[in-house]
DNA sequence: AAATAACGCTACCGTTTGGTAACTTATAAA
DNA sequence: TTTATAAGTTACCAAACGGTAGCGTTATTT
């Protein structure tokens, strides 16, 4: 085996361990939240020691960083790969039910967090701003697209039409519908996409 | 003063005091959320030293257990101020409001939380199941009336309404549209009720 | 085979935080 | 005035956590 080949095998090994450790960051953000996530917990969980996770990432603030910038590029990706001949409320369909399964499978969603001290190190990362906001333009400008189809409703501003479908895959009654409701993952999806673009009042006869 | 007056002045004093103490905690848990307060800011909050907490509640989980208590009683007491005169949806309306009112006004949302560990004692004390089990009722039956009325989408279950509308009260989006969307309180209130209510989608021409 | 570099881990440190012991002060009764 | 009680505080403890120093082990180079 070469010297270069014998190289690249040891960045390929260090670079799969890294992404083990996020899918271990991944998994336990969704379920715990970032506070209560201890750096003992991420090594055990990918069966490393806790100085070993410190050789990949330099804080815990860093870890969390890094995972969330990856999910937000699996979004942007997810979103490049939709056909063009889609329209735009297919778009955003699409996505929401993409999100959510991946909440349903133990993944969390991309919504930059509701704790105050979470969003103050996302928004510090440069990186990660970037990603976020690349991926809020492109949204932005399919709710546009919507709307000028008449696919979306026209007289709501497009910051609250995406806030709130951002809003809706990190929605609390996914955990409580799967907690309390019985409801199988496709049920979920499919009331919860209902309720996203028709809301809970009467819909129009079909 | 009498003995008894004397007393009497003394327990007014302590509920007095145990009544700031809530209001302290529920302003620190709306702003930091559970995990992030420590005692002593509770404390410094209220202008007491912590071993004073201590005498009135026996523990944070004790603490903020109360403080949830007390939120569900005010939201029970206020669906029962409404009029016998209003519709299910209109109730339903108001109480929206209400909550959301509240939260940007300081306080905190009173769907139990989305942490696991303040869902787990929240859900063992009692005192707060009863009453969060009243409210839930108390709702179930407006949803069911609303749904009779034609108020209501009669394709989606109770549960799912119910949910979607608790999460509604401490929806993200909130946070933005005040952060990004310079908003006021009233037009936060009038979005957040149209997208609960009607969804982002197309509506029918009125 | 000797030297060295890389890797991973045990054991530790400093800080924070929930919770408490015990001292001080003020009040009230006798 | 003296004694007993209640309240509030300072000062502290033990546990947990983020982060690191430094050692042992393996693998690679010469």
């Amino acid at each position: 085996m070469s010297f270069l080949g014998k190289l690249r095998f040891k960045d390929q090994t260090f670079k799969l361990r890294e992404n083990a450790i996020l899918d271990a960051t991944t998994k336990l953000l969704a379920a715990k939240g970032f506070d209560l996530i201890t750096m003992d917990d991420v090594a055990d969980e990918v069966g490393l020691s806790k100085p070993s996770l410190y050789k990949h990432f330099k804080s815990k603030e860093d870890l969390v960083t890094e995972a969330m910038i990856r999910l937000v590029d699996e979004a942007l990706a997810y979103l490049e790969q939709q056909p063009d001949t889609m329209s735009p409320l297919e778009r955003l369909r699409c996505l929401l039910e993409w999100a959510l399964r991946v909440r349903l499978g133990g993944g969390m969603p991309f919504l930059p967090s509701t704790s105050a001290h979470v969003r103050a190190f996302l928004t510090q990362s440069l990186r990660y701003v970037t990603r976020a906001l690349k991926l809020h333009r492109l949204l932005d400008q399919v709710v546009s697209d919507a709307k000028r189809n008449g696919e979306l409703a026209s007289e709501l501003p497009n910051d609250v039409i995406l806030y709130s479908f951002y809003s809706r895959t990190c929605d609390p009654a996914v955990e409580y519908l799967r907690l309390y409701g019985k409801y199988d993952d496709d049920a979920i999806v499919a009331h919860m996409q209902s309720v996203c673009f028709a809301g809970i009042g009467t819909r129009p006869r079909s």
